[in-house]
DNA sequence: TGGAAACCTGAAGGATTATTCGTATTTTTC
DNA sequence: GAAAAATACGAATAATCCTTCAGGTTTCCA
């Protein structure tokens, strides 16, 4: 297959002085209100920029082109949800199934809060997709996922915790982004969370006893 | 996000002689190759008439405008998608958790035929989103899918049933998109299918006896 | 203090696209 | 067979947007 030759998505330059690491956190502030407010169809590097009350000139002088900031929108965001999760499956006090619960309902509040933002940026996702920088991934939240599936189904095969572990981590994701598509109540937003979590927990369950 | 007045998605105007009708046909076929093979950045309502081999103007004497066109592909294949389920849940010959499990294989098998076209759908969902008619829905599959469910869980509380219901629908859905996006081969489809055929009845399982 | 490096500006270029509408063609009707 | 209705055409319009670049400003450092 052939890949056409996608501009880098990959900062152009870094800021080493002060006010353009001030001009890049105004960037990204902006961006994230441009496009929580405006939504896809609306986000223009040239709004961004002007929300930012900064110029044109100086957001591409950061980020190579729009892809690039809305890859870097959405690289931070995965990044502070990764962190929420793998704090809350490392808490070695607790048994794996009510940890997962804990996480499923942190993980849906999340969603919610940053409905908006996190909406647009699936949106977007066609503008980046194609990026090379998008590709990549093994991150550490790997290892720690996999840990957690080895404590959860310790007599289970190894095919079968990662295919488990990848169908819970897909469904949660791809639920959790539907859910908190439409405005949620936060009883709502909890009942929703234990009934995802319920079926996390039969399915692990299930898997436990039968092999 | 700012609603902005999304003009009418509704038909123009309705064709009326036969060639009218293939011109239409025509549109459409071309539509979804186009979508297919270009994505929806590269989407244009010139695109589509001439790969249709047909003037942009006749395009929008029976469209009103890009969203209408993107949104009728939906509304079709959504259809489409709805027969085929509605039919293996219907099928009374075999136990429901047996149907569920023919239904998740039938559905993920079929995601990934047109994985094409279904992804670039949805990455054009923002397009049409916001339209009047896409909000409406209620249609015959929900009393098919209730019926079901009163059938998986005749013992549980209506509520319940509501809820494990919508969520199941929901997952399977986004996960299967999910799933789709990426290239499977026909093994993998089965293991996946069936992975989560089995996260749906240790759920349901886990319902009947305690709920 | 002065020169260099970093930084910022924003008008303008270049490209793409959705949609319209005046005109031409085909089909139907009487 | 002629008027009317339906259909088809596609160049032109108007708008939007991404990105660049030539030239000015600020900060750093010796």
């Amino acid at each position: 297959m052939i890949q056409r030759p996608s501009p880098s998505i990959s900062t152009r330059k870094k800021p080493k002085q002060a006010r353009a690491t001030e001009l890049v956190a105004a960037i990204l502030q902006a961006a994230a209100q441009v496009l929580a407010s405006e939504g896809v169809q609306r986000f223009t590097t040239t709004r961004v920029a002007e929300k930012a009350g900064v110029s044109v000139g100086s957001l591409y002088q950061y980020f190579p082109n729009k892809a690039a900031l809305l890859f870097r929108l959405q690289s931070d965001e995965w990044q502070q949800t990764t962190d929420l999760l793998c704090a809350i499956l490392e808490d070695g006090g607790k048994p794996p199934l009510e940890r997962l619960r804990i996480l499923v309902h942190a993980f849906i509040r999340s969603e919610c809060e940053e409905a908006a933002v996190r909406v647009a940026l699936n949106d977007a996702a066609p503008l980046y997709r194609d990026a090379p920088e998008a590709r990549e991934a093994r991150s550490s939240a790997e290892r720690t996922a996999e840990k957690f599936m080895l404590e959860a189904l310790p007599e289970a095969s190894q095919a079968a915790r990662a295919m488990a572990g990848e169908l819970i981590l897909t469904t949660l994701s791809t639920v959790g982004q539907d859910f908190s598509a439409s405005p949620r109540t936060s009883e709502e937003i909890e009942t929703y969370a234990d009934a995802l979590a319920d079926m996390f927990c039969a399915y692990l369950g299930s898997l436990g006893h039968g092999g």
